[in-house]
DNA sequence: AATTAAACCACATCAACATGTGGTTGTGCT
DNA sequence: AGCACAACCACATGTTGATGTGGTTTAATT
């Protein structure tokens, strides 16, 4: 995703960003914090090479620091950085955790978002890039790169159309009605048809669809069968 | 979502995007237009004031233009933007629809991804940013607005459980009964009660939920709010 | 003992739903 | 021209759902 970068001013007199990352590649660790660090809105407070380093050093309400964000990387020797985030929200509940990786697949990124991670960013994206997506999602934004983004949005696209798909078009506009909730009455209103017609379409799409009730057609319709 | 402007030679070379915007707001409509048609490689090939005219537009195939993407709004006067989807995909298959609207609830937001649209932008967003995000998403990427991908990164985080669940573990076996698609006497039998009594946990239920149809539960149930 | 809550049940009314049968109109195809 | 299909519509019947009112029993709590 490619928006303009916002202008500096708009981050100062902001609080400094407590930032935590966790990476085991020394380089991408390296890059990242001697890149970030450069940044007076960014103040560092943890880094780790491994989920256990960096849980070890948050065990502690004594020594634990105050955190906003987190860069995190999924792959990691010992626990990955999604079962991490389990753990990591017992102690920072609020913390935004933004994972950086090279994965890309839906899996990894779907079990990231479920586990509680709030933007996704491909290790592929540019040092500056990765700094304004820290300062979007710190102002309640998030940031998923245009891959990523993509594959979400294919993840709800429905899928291609089958040979004989089941239904036609005002079919699924009834249906989409049955879903949400509207009574036989208020899909007619709103479709300007008669509840006749609408009960005719009903008929038309129980049938195609081989069930009953309306329960049965919202569920396969939010469960992505229609 | 905030990313470094691409360079402009790297989109150099490439064919032009052919571009729609269907959009009522005549100063949005003009701005946009103006802007776009500024850049060498956008060609806007049509554009709509409301969704009936756009498919007017394109209902003939000998004079229907070729479009790679298109700019669409959701509120628009008759059949609205995420209605029209249906209709535009029979005639584009493979088009690309980037939705460029005020709306930023969920359900706006899931019902334009559900019916195919790869991108959604926040009105509020600078006319560079929504045409970077036209280049990036005809690259094969995609673009949410910060605010947009933050709900979309929330609508997959996990709940927070609240004080005092809402629920019976009784209540919540018949509200499983509803989820899958069974009659009331269904789950009586099922669960060796009177149909009377499903009556009376299901008041229960809806009163708990403050919903009045099988509907809202079965989508509460399946969208992870029970 | 008294109170509260959950689970169970009955009866009632009205609206909505599921389904059947029958029809017209417009569009696209052969 | 004839056919098929989608969309539209009407009328009918029986069932289901939503909701109201009223009740009993059991277990847990005060």
């Amino acid at each position: 995703m490619v928006v303009l970068p916002l202008p500096f001013f708009q981050l100062c007199g902001m609080e400094k960003i407590n930032l935590a990352i966790v990476e085991d590649d020394p380089l991408i660790r390296e890059s990242l914090e001697n890149f970030l660090t450069e940044h007076p809105s960014v103040k560092i407070r943890l880094i780790a090479k491994s989920m256990e380093e960096f849980l070890a050093a948050i065990t502690d309400a004594a020594s634990r620091p105050a955190l906003d964000l987190m860069l995190m990387d999924i792959e990691l020797p010992g626990m990955s950085g999604i079962q991490g985030i389990y753990h990591i929200k017992q102690k920072y509940p609020e913390l935004d955790i933004v994972m950086l990786t090279t994965f890309e697949e839906e899996e990894k990124i779907f079990n990231s978002l479920c586990a509680g991670a709030c933007s996704y960013i491909s290790k592929r994206t540019p040092l500056a890039t990765i700094r304004e997506a820290i300062f979007t999602v710190h102002r309640g934004g998030s940031y998923m790169s245009p891959s990523i983004a993509r594959k979400i949005a294919q993840h709800f696209m429905p899928k291609e159309r089958k040979e004989g798909e089941l239904l036609s078009a005002r079919q699924k506009e009834i249906v989409q009605g049955i879903v949400d909730g509207l009574s036989y009455k208020m899909i007619a209103d709103k479709l300007d048809i008669s509840i006749d017609t609408v009960r005719d379409h009903i008929k038309r799409i129980y049938r195609a669809l081989e069930v009953n009730s309306k329960a049965e057609v919202i569920r396969k319709s939010l469960e992505g069968e229609i």
